[in-house]
DNA sequence: ATCGTTTACTTGCTTTGTTAAGTAAATCAC
DNA sequence: GTGATTTACTTAACAAAGCAAGTAAACGAT
């Protein structure tokens, strides 16, 4: 006889539960991005793109947690505003590599003491070394299932 | 002299990281609620009432992880697929109070078996004891904060 | 009682997310 | 090397997210 099967409290639902995690973590940070015009979803696309040098499209995509679509569109509105650039790859004529352009890198370095401050205080509310277990856990729960994780904001 | 400020890798940043570790986690529950054509915000809702009991929109909206204006528009959808209910708050005449209807409760049970199946699988990938870490460390960053917290999908 | 403020939504508009096609350049099978 | 597949996007269309205003009901102070 099984017994109908219940469900976790929210808190308890992983999903409900990093939701509810980031948003706690983005407050500060949307606050700091809005007074710059720029939106979280390119800021992730400068991030990686400075992390990891030049890319093609589907990588960057995956590493920003973006659908290839949306993508597609916020690189022709970045590319007009000046923050990247796209080359088509020399070896592959489907593919086009994006890279940061200076003043991508710059939004990015404008940002960055403001980012660490908002870093910091949360280090310190938290206590730095349950952040880093966190930090752990969570790279430890992505690794390996890179394949099939598509995309959300 | 202060160096100029580096930003994190992107593993170790604690946005990014909770979102990539939210992809994949949401795979699989993607799938589930695919194919009973609920969405996943609808299914938070389901969920929060279920768990919370009848809620005004401000306070379902925010344990939902959801904006107001999100919330409004959904729930006139849930309303005519009769998975919810709203009633004024007889009190106060700018609050509605949001039920979970019977049928809305049936769609909770109809999947509550596949969504055990589905964090089984993840505590037995994953293990329980760091799960449950995990869970902690994520309870514990909400903890307190529940004041600004806003939204996203 | 009246004016200003706060609270609780609702509406309108733009940007993203999502799914499904569509296109063009590799790659593979033979 | 021709046809079928696969890969890497792009386009299109529609729902949902996110921000800014707008509305209406409480509340607070005078």
């Amino acid at each position: 006889m099984d017994q109908p099967a219940r469900l976790r409290r929210t808190d308890r639902s992983l999903p409900i539960a990093l939701l509810r995690a980031r948003e706690v973590v983005m407050a500060p940070i949307r606050v700091m991005l809005a007074e710059s015009g720029i939106s979280e979803q390119k800021w992730r696309v400068l991030r990686v793109l400075t992390e990891s040098g030049p890319l093609e499209q589907t990588a960057l995509a995956e590493r920003a947690c973006l659908l290839l679509p949306s993508l597609t569109r916020m690189l022709r509105a970045m590319e007009q505003e000046g923050l990247v650039g796209r080359a088509p790859d020399p070896g592959d004529g489907r593919k086009s590599i994006v890279t940061v352009t200076a003043r991508g890198r710059r939004v990015l370095s404008d940002h960055a003491e403001a980012s660490a401050a908002i870093f910091a205080d949360l280090e310190a509310r938290f206590g730095e070394e349950r952040l880093e277990e966190l930090l752990d856990l969570l790279e430890a729960l992505t690794e390996g299932e890179d394949s099939k994780a598509q995309s959300r904001t």
